[in-house]
DNA sequence: AGAGATTTACGAATATTTTCGTAACAAATA
DNA sequence: TATTTGTTACGAAAATATTCGTAAATCTCT
């Protein structure tokens, strides 16, 4: 029994980035991280992280006058999911085709490159 | 100068994904392919069709008296374009999780992870 | 031309997502 | 306790996406 999805939207998406660099985050943290209000307004945002604390994407706590929010599900299982999702409407269920998409329009750094290289390495020991 | 993309939102990318695979589709074959009425009405295909038409997502041209339908971009560039974002909203601009991320929950064949490989590998070697 | 079948066009209804104004609440402090 | 400041709650508006009923157009066959 595993924890149902819960789909995120693309602003939630944004707000759950902050989120999970920072762990646990006022409106006012993830507000000006965003951008401020150039970008959106204070409210939006805390609607939007009402609305995921509702929706069950996020947890939160009071501390002093403000909540604190925290993502429920991690980055890499939400991130899975997402990519999943991806991988059979976008790629027609192949992941080769996603990683070699990802890769080729990016030029990656040696660095990136080689790190993969020893994750796919890492991953064939395994079978 | 290159196009502007165009965004396509989920239901139009399933269309997109069932064009690519088709080339020249009438609504009536993307429809029956998506899972016909069970799964969508005649009309609403229809109509996101047009809309997507209207977007310059597709062309038409007339057959008969039915309209095929192309699709304007490849399935590599609306990829790409996807991923890139993706990558950002989603992996903080590193293509490399992105990519480990997708490989690390699928059990990849070794073929694929080979396939990979030798791509990273051509890529190591045009820098 | 008329009837039947298929396809398209149009317009509106519904649902979902995003934005924001305004009020209420809480803490600090004068 | 009254005021200020920062935060949350609520509700509704605006924007976007999805669905569908119905009418019009087109083709085929007679």
């Amino acid at each position: 029994m595993n924890t149902p999805p819960i789909k995120a939207t693309e602003k939630e998406l944004e707000i759950l980035q902050v989120i999970w660099k920072k762990g646990a985050t006022s409106v006012k943290d993830v507000h000006e991280t965003l951008g401020g209000d150039e970008a959106n307004g204070y409210t939006t945002i805390l609607k939007l992280m009402q609305i995921m604390h509702e929706k069950g994407l996020l947890t939160r706590q009071k501390s002093g006058k403000l909540h604190l929010y925290e993502a429920v599900s991690t980055a890499e299982k939400t991130r899975q999911q997402i990519l999943d999702k991806m991988i059979q409407t976008v790629f027609q269920g192949s992941a080769a085709q996603l990683v070699m998409s990802a890769l080729g329009n990016k030029k990656s750094s040696k660095e990136e490159i080689r790190e993969i290289k020893k994750y796919l390495e890492k991953l064939e020991g395994e079978q």
